[in-house]
DNA sequence: TATATTATTTATCCTATGTTAATTTTTAGG
DNA sequence: CCTAAAAATTAACATAGGATAAATAATATA
């Protein structure tokens, strides 16, 4: 997935904006295990995902918690570090071997200040961003594991292929042990 | 609390971007009750919340499933609405008589294409709402409904006062009748 | 290929929360 | 102040999912 559509399906935008954003960027390949976010870390970078797999997680209680995967074309960000310039609370863990369009926080900034469309690109990514989230909120306060299960291999047949067991079991909230019995069920 | 107030709050803009956003608010006043969003239709208003309180609300399962509050200094959005002019999902009531600053999103749009100040602001907007959802979802992973209730009575004592309980179990994602069970056990 | 390691499943038992229904408390109207 | 309606609590029973441990399967490494 080239950088133009990335930038594009987040929200279009001028050419000579997307221009200025592709300066920005560097492209670079990491391999699977590697950590991109630290916890209690501020990091100075924004990822977009050209190929490969990811995961966010954060510790509850001495327990993984995988809240969030990304995949090719997703913006790999850590909010409270872009948003506030505050260590983040997540670690962002490559899955896979990844190649990865980075940028700059603070070049990016500096856009969302001089350029009026990329400052509305911004304001696009959070909004649909936001959207997500909140579905998968509600999705969760009212289905049940099992009812989830089905509903992410239907949406999301390659992430039970991709990611092991264990971090879908915490995505879905419930223990590897619980997300055994469901796929039992099914078959 | 004044529109100037709830403005800069979100995200401090110029003196003449304020002004632009404050000569399209018109303040209002509704009854306890009234819906402000419905599911299915398309609201054309975004409003910020002077005095007052209400909820967002949808249906699954034939149960109300209440996902958010919203109190003084709050903005009042749908944001499916908002974001895709698509209907929204969910419901939105006030809980008490409430006072209102109303604009028309088509106004704001307008304002996000002409104002980069504007433009940046409701990027913040949307980037400090998600980063709420996310420790929503986040808490919600892995913490039992005890605990979460103990947390919402320690960062938000006056809800309690102000909501129905159902509203409050429905929230944190159990029954009416658990959450009575849980508040017996405190007491 | 054999072995060690890691991931997944299965089994058992237990607890938190759901469901339904009855009871008590609170609130709103006359 | 009294009554009807709505909200909250309590009780009894059912179930989804957690915890632990053991067994199996898959993967990596020598």
């Amino acid at each position: 997935m080239s950088i133009e559509q990335i930038i594009n399906q987040i929200y279009p935008v001028p050419e000579t904006s997307a221009q200025k954003l592709k300066q920005l960027v560097e492209e670079i390949t990491l391999p699977k295990g590697r950590i991109l976010f630290e916890v209690d870390k501020i990091s100075r970078n924004v990822y977009f995902l050209k190929k490969g797999i990811v995961r966010a997680y954060l510790f509850q209680h001495d327990t993984e918690v995988t809240f969030w995967f990304g995949r090719e074309g997703d913006t790999i960000i850590s909010m409270k570090n872009y948003v506030d310039n505050k260590p983040g609370y997540e670690n962002i863990e490559l899955l896979e071997d990844c190649d990865l369009y980075r940028i700059k926080t603070s070049d990016l900034r500096k856009l969302f200040a001089e350029d009026i469309h990329i400052a509305n690109w911004g304001r696009r990514f959070a909004e649909t961003e936001l959207i997500k989230v909140e579905e998968r909120l509600i999705s969760r306060q009212f289905s049940m594991a099992a009812d989830r299960y089905q509903e992410l291999i239907t949406h999301n047949p390659d992430l039970v292929q991709r990611v092991q067991l264990c971090h879908i079991a915490s995505y879905l909230g419930i223990t590897q042990v619980s997300l055994s019995r469901i796929r039992s069920k099914i078959r």
